[in-house]
DNA sequence: CGTGCCGTTGAACTTGGTCAAACGGTGTGG
DNA sequence: CCACACCGTTTGACCAAGTTCAACGGCACG
């Protein structure tokens, strides 16, 4: 019996619960073939061959798509426990490129691997096919808030998406989580320049919603963000987690550790008058 | 034996070309429950319970995500052949709505009924796949049009892809297929305001590159109208219907408009070259 | 101690949105 | 057959949002 701490594992356990079995069998496969990435290194670049299936473990990745004159728009955003299984039927190549944000660990397995694991076990086949349509899901709110929302909407939106993948991986505590994106990237993944998001960014500082320094996030107001950001988040179908959530989304939660050197105390420049959401 | 007609099935058999018994297990699944639904209408709304799957077998529909101010946006454009099935393991509310857009015929049926399908018969299961990962390939590029493609681009683009994908349906005579859109669902596809639709599309019927007249699109210019809308078809997969294409885009039509690009260039086209049909 | 990257800010400029009105086909009722 | 209303398209004028260009400061790294 194999001891089992995968985010991705335990992501998939948290909707459809798998028994200790197929835990082990996922976790072997999963420990076959690691891989270590440094930051900002590509996975692929479009034209590459499909070879394998991807699961992150550590760290962020992105699926993205360059242009011509340099620009880039991320289409997808890999936290760990992420799987890059689109193609795993798809053509023999790639029609977008992928790479790492920080430094990841991923694991890689052949499709015919993870095939035949779900024709063992329904549940993991199950699991993995909610996982897919979660990952539809997130895409279309992304085409939504490309489509329809302005700057301020968008930024707001992707940090509750954040927010709450990062909830229901465990990887929030205080309100806080580490976001291994710059702000170019948070541009390319909302359609924005980056002064653009440097600007929104700072409004939503100093609206009191997050504070952001230092690869850290800090969400103050999460009502406020959502609102901001006509996100809510049922699409993400976190039911499960809720219960993590309650804990740390109650309100007002003063639990701050490290008072002596807090980077996020809120921003009270207060002259909302910038705003006019 | 039952004789086969039917755009899903074609669809999927020129990639993963099918036994007969196959497509007969399809189409008999198929007829099974059709329904029919006038344009404009929705199939479901946001919140409404996952049901059935869907198949498209004339018509377009898409689906859409609507805001509180009643604007929206579509996220997925559905033709004739195409399934939405993104839910069929998801959760229990849908997270956006669907309606028709011409009138349209479709086939439902049950999550378990498919399954049960992809069981028995492996290549229909690897079909399927293949489909679900060519729609998310589709998304990818409507994530990049909309975050990086100004406006002209935009509407360049989804011409393109329309045209690919209503030839890859045989649905392309002459250059020109039908299109039941109106500019303001162009508009809600590609993130814009009917007026700027109105105009670009103006302008890319001034260079020459299309017209569009009364529910008909004729593509005149297919090389210049995906080097304004920066489209390679790569993405679409249709490696299988390249020889069907290759007889409809031949053509007379040097790429031309090297120094076209410009949306205000003098309306060379006023000739009789669009009234002419 | 440079050098370079990232974040920050200001100012000029461009794109696209909003508002409003006119146009043109189509279907309905008098 | 005409008048009318309705709906989608077309166009102009104005305005707001976001981009681009440019410069500066801080911080890490060699």
């Amino acid at each position: 019996m194999v001891i089992v701490c995968n985010p991705f594992i335990t992501k998939l356990d948290r909707k459809i619960p798998l028994l200790a079995e197929e835990k082990d069998a996922l976790a072997a496969l999963l420990e076959r073939r690691s891989s270590w990435l440094p930051a900002r290194k590509d996975m692929y670049v479009e034209g590459d061959p499909v070879t394998s299936v991807r699961i992150i473990l550590e760290g962020w990745a992105c699926r993205y798509n360059q242009l011509q004159d340099g620009r880039r728009q991320i289409v997808e955003l890999l936290l760990p426990g992420d799987i890059m299984s689109q193609d795993r039927y798809l053509t023999d190549r790639q029609d977008h490129a992928a790479c790492a944000i920080s430094q990841i660990t991923y694991a890689r397995c052949l499709p015919g691997e993870l095939e035949e694991l779900e024709q063992t076990f329904p549940r993991i086949k199950a699991a993995l096919h909610w996982n897919t349509s979660i990952s539809a899901g997130i895409q279309r709110q992304w085409i939504r808030a490309l489509g329809r929302l302005d700057a301020c909407q968008r930024i707001a939106h992707l940090f509750c998406e954040l927010f709450y993948r990062s909830a229901s991986i465990g990887a929030v505590h205080d309100n806080m989580f580490r976001m291994p994106m710059g702000q170019r990237d948070v541009g390319d993944a909302t359609g924005l320049s980056t002064v653009q998001v440097n600007r929104k960014v700072k409004a939503l500082r100093q609206a009191g919603l997050l504070s952001w320094r230092s690869r850290t996030v800090r969400i103050i107001d999460l009502a406020g963000l959502a609102k901001v950001g006509l996100f809510s988040p049922e699409y993400l179908d976190l039911d499960s987690v809720e219960t993590d959530l309650d804990a740390i989304i109650a309100p007002n939660s003063p639990s701050r550790h490290h008072d002596g050197d807090d980077p996020h105390a809120p921003d009270q420049a207060s002259d909302r008058s910038i705003f006019k959401w």
